[in-house]
RNA sequence: GUGCUUGUAGCUCAGUUGGAUAGAGCGUUUCCCUCCGAAGGAAAAGGCCGUGCGUUCGAAUCGCAUCAAGCACACCA
């Protein structure tokens, strides 16, 4: 890639000249302290290093360092000009005609990087209780996470995703309590929730039970003696919605792990006499506690209640020791933010259990705020509760896909409906999802026929589809030679695609494929307004053709394949 | 009170790991279709990078302090 090719061309030119002798005492200079950098301004040129951080070693001014490297480069195909502490790189056409290449030659695959280490990664986000719908904050970590796959899996990543079900404890029971009183209300009879504020929250008041009750009693006469039978009716029932919600956000899981069957495999009690087996389990109050703070948590957890029962963190660590168990170098996890308090103690037990903390990775995300008619709405409070499946609805899978996946999972995210919803270029996805049309609409013209709108006249086709299919498959780097200066932007534009790929996938940030998407777009809707691609010059023609079908395959493999998004062509 | 996250243009946010004159989009103003999708493009205006010290050749970026906002501090899950 030109960025690479520029770095070392560079650090040749430096080697030699330390073999010269040139650059005063170099012994500690090792290889990677050259960092390749976009200009600000463009003038400059593409590509940019600046020299000052060698200046440290050969006691040397920034300037002379830049202009001793400059002589011994030995490239004549670029332009490499100096200017104070740096060395500024102008790609040649050559350069930049290969990498139209190399996109034809990798077509899917291109950004891939070449040697990573693979990791076999299980990748686990939602993880909700399964006692109701998923409200809009579970949406973020659903597009968030499924994206994330995405990215890590074409990095070059094994990826196991996994959604953990909360189902165990005591909100199972609550569940089942308030689909009782729903079916007693289908039933006829005059019941209702309690209205005592802290009655009330032993029950889901919530609309959602009264399908399931109504669903209950098509195939039941009544109310069953023990309430576990109507826990497992609506736990089954909310489970199967989260599924299908979530297939239909286009969020496909692996497995999804029930806390429940590890209570009942003995996973949890084996995991509690291992802890205690470590010396780091001890009494007190009738508890039992785990010594966390041996580890780095800031106070000592309880790991069995004084009634005997386990707490969830118990399971949890059990359902890490698991996932060890289960052969995956690195475990992630996305987290709400208010889970953060959580990560240290998790990571506690996993050492004292002797396992590496580091191969826990917790992502903890902020939540969202949703902003309606340009006025925040603060989630969280029961009477605002938005859920996922209307917000889908309302602006659609895609959109909502990408607003949930555009900002750094670090900021709280405020999602605007209306914004969301407009087929204009406020809306980013739209914008985007608009170049991928239009350079399929243009591809399109190559080869039809084109029809004069005022005489009716025909007249043949710019390109026949044979020679259009030949342009495709069989890419010649010199026929996109004539438009090469045209279009340097848009050109380094999809050489940025690899490294953004990269760091996209080592940070675990997806909001940067977002945001490339975007420039992405922006750079070749203005090359459109400045060039006309189908014309009588059949060179620059056929030059500008494979420049769109590139566009298209880089906006189409990151929409797509990463994104999760249509790239569609015709909108 | 303690911990985590965030303060950058009127609004929403970037800032490639410490480098050149601080960058986008929206909004505002002006211009661009006889012609491949104007659902687009070109340009202008708009900044004490929350505040104050410090670290060094050099700070939006690192450290300390401080102010403001959000979240969390259970024998709940």
């Amino acid at each position: 890639m030109i960025k690479d090719y520029f770095l070392n061309s560079l650090e040749t030119a430096l080697e030699n000249a330390i073999k010269d002798n040139k650059l005063g005492a170099m012994q500690e200079y090792t290889k990677g302290t050259l960092t390749v950098e976009r200009p600000k301004n463009p003038d400059f040129g593409d590509y940019a290093v600046n020299v000052s951080s060698l200046a440290r070693f050969a006691k040397i001014a920034p300037p002379q360092i830049a202009d001793t490297i400059k002589k011994y480069v030995n490239d004549d195909d670029n332009k490499y000009t100096v200017i104070g502490g740096f060395i500024n790189f102008k790609a040649g056409e050559k350069l930049l005609s290969n990498l139209i290449r190399k996109i034809f030659e990798k077509k899917s695959d291109f950004g891939k990087p070449e040697n990573i280490q693979p990791e076999k990664i299980i990748l686990e986000y939602i993880s909700a209780n399964p006692t109701g719908p998923f409200h809009i904050g579970h949406g973020r970590w659903a597009a968030m996470g499924s994206v994330l796959a995405n990215l890590l899996k074409f990095y070059g990543h094994e990826v196991y995703q996994e959604f953990y079900i909360n189902d165990a404890g005591s909100q199972i029971q609550k569940l089942g309590n308030s689909l009782a009183i729903r079916i007693r209300q289908e039933l006829g009879e005059n019941v209702d929730f309690p209205t005592d504020e802290t009655e009330r929250k032993n029950y889901y008041p919530g609309d959602y039970l009264i399908p399931v009750a109504k669903k209950y009693l098509q195939t039941h006469k009544g109310l069953p003696e023990d309430v576990k039978e109507l826990s497992d009716f609506a736990k089954k029932e909310m489970e199967d919605l989260q599924k299908a919600l979530l297939d239909n956000f286009n969020v496909h899981f692996d497995n999804f792990y029930s806390e429940l069957t590890l209570h009942n495999s003995g996973k949890v009690e084996e995991c509690v006499n291992k802890l205690k087996a470590s010396g780091k389990i001890y009494e007190k109050d009738g508890a039992k506690w785990f010594k966390s703070s041996d580890y780095g948590d800031d106070q000592d957890r309880v790991i069995k209640k004084a009634d005997g029962s386990n707490t969830y963190l118990t399971a949890d660590i059990a359902y890490h020791i698991d996932k060890l168990q289960r052969g995956f170098d690195r475990m992630i996890n996305i987290w709400g933010a208010d889970h953060h308090g959580y990560v240290a103690r998790v990571k506690a037990s996993i050492e004292a259990l002797g396992y590496d903390p580091n191969k826990l990775e917790v992502l903890l995300g902020q939540l969202v705020n949703l902003v309606i008619d340009g006025n925040e709405v603060r989630m969280g409070k029961r009477k605002n509760m938005v859920t996922l499946e209307d917000l889908i609805n309302e602006v659609g899978v895609d959109s909502t896909r990408f607003w949930m996946s555009m900002r750094n999972i670090d900021t709280t995210l405020d999602f605007d409906i209306e914004l969301a919803k407009k087929n204009t270029d406020e809306n980013p996805i739209f914008y985007v999802q608009y170049a991928h049309a239009r350079a399929c609409s243009i591809l399109r013209n190559v080869v039809a026929e084109k029809i004069d709108t005022q005489t009716g006249e025909k007249s043949s086709a710019p390109m026949s589809q044979k020679d259009f299919e030949q342009l495709v498959n069989g890419f010649d780097a010199d026929i996109v030679l004539p438009t090469v200066e045209t279009a340097r932007k848009l050109i380094l534009k999809l050489e940025e695609y690899k490294s953004v790929i990269k760091m996209s996938a080592e940070t675990r940030q997806v909001y940067t494929i977002c945001r490339y998407v975007q420039e992405l777009a922006s750079e070749f809707h203005s090359f459109y307004n400045a060039n006309r691609v189908i014309s009588d010059d059949k060179d620059m023609m056929k030059a500008r053709i494979s420049l769109v079908w590139a566009v298209k395959t880089v906006l189409h493999n990151a929409l797509q394949d990463i994104l999760g998004v249509n790239a569609p062509e015709k909108m």
